[in-house]
DNA sequence: GAAGCCGTAACTCTTTCGGGTGACCGTCGT
DNA sequence: ACGACGGTCACCCGAAAGAGTTACGGCTTC
């Protein structure tokens, strides 16, 4: 029984890739999450041989739904779905284990040739390149504080604003940014801020 | 001889619905295009009596995409199509002047009840609603220069170093700073560099 | 139980930013 | 022809940021 997880945020690709994938040789079932959450709720109780996962999506996104997949089942096979501007994610998924990826502007049969070849070869995966220099793979895992301190930077507060509004000192607000600047390889706030989108950790 | 343009940056969201909107009565033709730019491109040529466009595209985004198509013919009719995180893109892209929106999460039936309404009514047009309180409908219309400093900070790149990229002294990269913060509202370059995310000014 | 990460906080020091202001030039629109 | 706007540059100044360092208690993890 070979079946195939979609997950995409948008109900119509999701339905347009179900169909597609649905026509692969092979293929007997084809189920669909809206969302990393529901991918990583679902996957206890129903594991799917082959996830083709969307890399920009609401909530978790696809890169820490990879993640956090991965960690949990190590085995299980992933292809990323992305649009040309989410090349950083992309790289970062695969670096985190996904098999590979499919552009959007794939054809159907380009679509079908990957999900058979991913589907028949167990091993199959893509040879991870263009992953950026700092971060191989490093995922960067901010704490709940980091985050909120990073969206923070991203409303424009400074870092008293952002510690009056937390209950923190101002030095405990630098401290976690500079550990978040660490753990994102970034060099300034605004640089921060701008990976954090990129990344999906604030939007 | 009633047509239809249907823009999103996936071809299949884009084959999904002109599927869907080539079911609605009246309506004869439906086109298709990738990104803002293509359409602004054939609009001169080409025009439509309607417009699907998603917010959330690589290049232009749906709600610059919007601007620039209203100022060149402040007739055309536009729907926006957005996921619930697009919500302020959403407010921006109607308080320019798009019809309404379609969530992405939206019903078949939903789509074409919109479709139809939006064809048979010439004035129909959404309640603006939600719009943020500073910049209501305010075109952020960055330059290209200032596009190019935003772009500068997301990477990372302090005004000194933006200014040797661009061979411009530091003190004319921080004008350009100046003058992008107040077009956008921004408190500090992180903030920018959020909003600039926010409405696909930069990626 | 030692090592490591997290949350908290303080201190110093240097660099950078951001606001204010003024200026010159070119272009575009009216 | 005038004004508005954009691109360029300069100077001043105070506020903020960021780097470095230290510290201490709590909590996992090995």
């Amino acid at each position: 029984m070979t079946s195939v997880l979609v997950c995409d945020d948008s109900p119509l690709a999701r339905e347009a890739l179900r169909r597609a994938v649905a026509t692969v040789p092979g293929v007997e079932r084809v189920t669909t999450a809206a969302n990393g959450e529901e991918v990583l709720r679902r996957w206890g109780a129903d594991r799917s041989d082959l996830i083709l996962m969307d890399v920009r999506m609401p909530g978790l996104g696809g890169v820490e739904t990879v993640r956090r997949l991965l960690s949990a089942d190590p085995g299980a096979r992933i292809i990323m779905l992305t649009v040309a501007e989410d090349l950083d994610g992309v790289a970062l998924a695969v670096a985190a284990g996904a098999r590979g990826y499919l552009h959007k502007d794939a054809s159907r049969a380009e679509l079908r040739a990957t999900v058979t070849q991913a589907l028949a070869d167990p091993t199959w995966r893509l040879a991870p390149r263009r992953l950026r220099s700092s971060d191989m793979g490093a995922a960067p895992t901010l704490t709940a504080r980091e985050i909120q301190v990073l969206e923070g930077m991203s409303h424009g507060r400074s870092n008293a604003e952002i510690g009056r509004e937390l209950f923190l000192s101002e030095d405990t607000v630098k401290t976690h940014a500079r550990r978040l600047f660490k753990k994102l390889g970034a060099s300034d706030r605004a640089h921060a801020v701008a990976l954090g989108f990129r990344w999906g950790l604030v939007r």
